[in-house]
DNA sequence: AAACACACTAGAATAATTCTAAACTATTGA
DNA sequence: TCAATAGTTTAGAATTATTCTAGTGTGTTT
């Protein structure tokens, strides 16, 4: 019970720090994703999980909510196949594996991994990130 | 004429080394794709040039034949985008800046870039590729 | 507790892509 | 040269992921 409810003033205040609302469903999805370790999902893996738990939540607000968390920096979007998006946890810096045959996607940290002679942007532009994608197959 | 009938040749040329039939369609696509200097494309894109030549490809085909110049390696898909795919003409050693605003890609050169301190895969696998997308928005 | 702005939802709509099955065409070998 | 055949193209339907719409519900502020 103290327990629950540390995890549930955390996630409210998480929410309200990011300037969104704690309503019931943003609360129950950042806790499914903000609990335990750092994870991926698709909005349609996050949608069956959430179902999985009793949580009454449309498909439509899981896309909504998951694009105001990226917005808001709570999340970060990774594109690695056309026509599906994932969602980080871990919003800090660090690159992936993608495992090509499968679809999933394995976090290769930050200070690991190192892009250089990135040359100057087109004027007017600036860096907004940079995505390394390591693609890997079964050898 | 002797022209048009080099381009076409070497067109079949390219097209028989790979393994595929020089259909007709296949013929006009790799022209329009090959002819000049390295380009990027989308499905969409191509369909329209090609109609606007008065060239009768269907969609479907136009899908059908950057999917099978991707598997013989003439060209490289590029994922930037969810729900884009885009095509490169340049299947070399190189990476892109994206312009998220406008949604279009420009070419970094290999040499410019480098990436070091990829971890081992995981255990049974092999790097297929590395992708490097450097977003950039105005400034 | 009322009022307001914002958020949620089902279901329709859209967009990109893939599938299907019938019609066509390049290649092969007689 | 001309079938046979194996691979290719096509229109249109189907699929998939995602976004939109507009009506209902809810968190916040006073």
């Amino acid at each position: 019970m103290v327990r629950a409810m540390r995890d549930h003033s955390k996630a409210v205040e998480r929410l309200r720090a990011a300037g969104l609302r704690p309503t019931r469903q943003r609360v129950e999805l950042a806790g499914l994703l903000f609990k335990g370790p750092h994870r991926h999902v698709t909005a349609e893996s996050l949608h069956e999980e959430a179902s999985g738990q009793e949580m009454k939540i449309s498909l439509a607000t899981i896309y909504n909510t998951l694009h105001q968390f990226t917005h808001a920096g709570l999340l970060r979007q990774v594109v690695v196949d056309a026509a599906r998006g994932y969602f980080d946890t871990n919003t800090g810096d660090h690159q992936h594996f993608f495992l090509e045959e499968e679809g999933r996607l394995i976090d290769i940290p930050g200070e690991a991994i190192a892009v250089s002679g990135i040359p100057a942007p087109p004027p007017g532009m600036a860096v907004d990130r940079v995505d390394v994608v390591v693609r890997v197959k079964r050898s």
